[in-house]
DNA sequence: TCTTGACCTTGACGCGGGTCAAATCAGGGA
DNA sequence: TCCCTGATTTGACCCGCGTCAAGGTCAAGA
């Protein structure tokens, strides 16, 4: 781990702070004083940030790279929760609670991550209200997805994975001939980690999907043919 | 349902709306601020007090009676995500995020609920800097525990209810003669929602772990013969 | 062309647990 | 005391999915 002179902030942990959601509000100034406190950590592939019940002393932003969250249960299986980019919190939420960590943090790829404080937030917020208001507003969002992952787990495997093509088909499709062409960007053995399943299971669900004639696939590749089907088998959720 | 005069708030409205953790810091006077923008509702037992998927547009505290938040599955299976009693906020995180209820809410016994505003919240809070403080910390505290709640969903029924009745014992256990005595204070269909599945699994489980000799069970009151074989079987955390 | 290895697919099998149905139990009222 | 209603328990059955094992596909490299 590095320590950055709080003279020289590095324009990359900057423009990584400046892009975070939980103080998007917040002035250049009070960004900068906060990216001044920022200790930075540059590390390789693989690297384990943080371990679930550790206190949570700090919290992170991702600078550069992916980092994976992950629990690991009692019988070796991991549950990855979420995969975060540039911008992204680590671990905010533990720091802020101010308990263990609830989970696990590893590097995907090489990646740099900016070490802040909770003190060091809560002066931020203390400062500026609208920040303030940008934190609690993060906060309430991310308990409304926790709800919703809650209920996704409640579905089969083929309901959860129509449900996530759904939602990239209409936030990231192309549309081709035939219907919106999604990327996975990923191996399905990643994705079928994403799903709270295993890559044998999640291959059986896109062969009942690929054989009810709503998606065709190839390699990462997948052409939705039909939405709303995708939608239905989904459970719902059309509206907007 | 009623609207208050500003002039004269209910007393049971105030103590509730005081005793609510989510501004605990917050000063007499901007409580009682607070507390006069409230609209009061008096309802029956089994109300629908807000449905899933509508927008959220406020949000209420419970002054008194049991509210209980659910999801329904599209198999029409009841998922109880909470119980909510005197001081509790109902629905606060989804009208500070701004979108849609993402649970229903109804009331299991007659009630009393106070409904708030988001916007009267977020003067609270750039009025109270502590009480922002609190929302603050409160929001991190709930996104932990769903956190807790994923990772429980894979344990199977057994481990989730010997997990639950160790926390009830080290909670509100009595001793007795023969261990720690808890009193579920629900009927067990109602318990085996809470924890995600029916009551003819929940009954198996505990014939389970009254075969294992870790608890007796005399109706609703359970006694714990064995409190560390029952953190074992919850998978761990004796720590603390 | 022949490896090698990563990734994906398919089949067989077992277990957990939800559902249906029936038996049993518990409490309240006439 | 007897009956009725709701809660709880038990047994039988079925389905989803995780696991183990066996290919299959594809691309990089010798």
């Amino acid at each position: 781990m590095t320590n950055e002179d709080a003279g020289r902030i590095r324009p990359d942990v900057r423009a990584a702070l400046r892009e975070c959601r939980l103080w998007r509000s917040a002035s250049e100034s009070a960004v900068d004083a906060f990216a001044s406190s920022a200790r930075v950590q540059d590390a390789p592939r693989g690297t384990a940030l943080l371990a679930e019940g550790e206190p949570a002393e700090r919290f992170g932003v991702v600078v550069a790279g992916k980092v994976r969250i992950y629990h690991l249960a009692a019988d070796g299986r991991r549950i990855t929760f979420e995969t975060l980019e540039t911008g992204d919190p680590v671990s905010v939420v533990a720091a802020l609670a101010g308990g263990r960590y609830p989970a696990h943090a590893e590097t995907v790829t090489p990646a740099t991550i900016a070490w802040l404080t909770r003190d060091a937030l809560f002066d931020l917020i203390a400062a500026e209200p609208e920040a303030a208001r940008d934190l609690v507003t993060d906060l309430a969002n991310r308990v409304v997805n926790f709800t919703a992952v809650v209920q996704t787990l409640a579905l089969d495997v083929p309901a959860r994975l129509a449900r996530y093509l759904f939602q990239r088909a209409l936030a990231a499709g192309n549309p081709s001939p035939s219907g919106l062409e999604v990327d996975l960007g990923m191996p399905k053995s990643e994705l079928a980690s994403a799903l709270g399943t295993v890559p044998e299971t999640l291959s059986r669900a896109f062969a009942r999907l690929r054989d009810s004639g709503v998606v065709e696939v190839h390699g990462r590749r997948v052409v939705v043919l039909d939405v709303r089907g995708l939608a239905t088998l989904g459970s719902g959720y059309v509206e907007e």
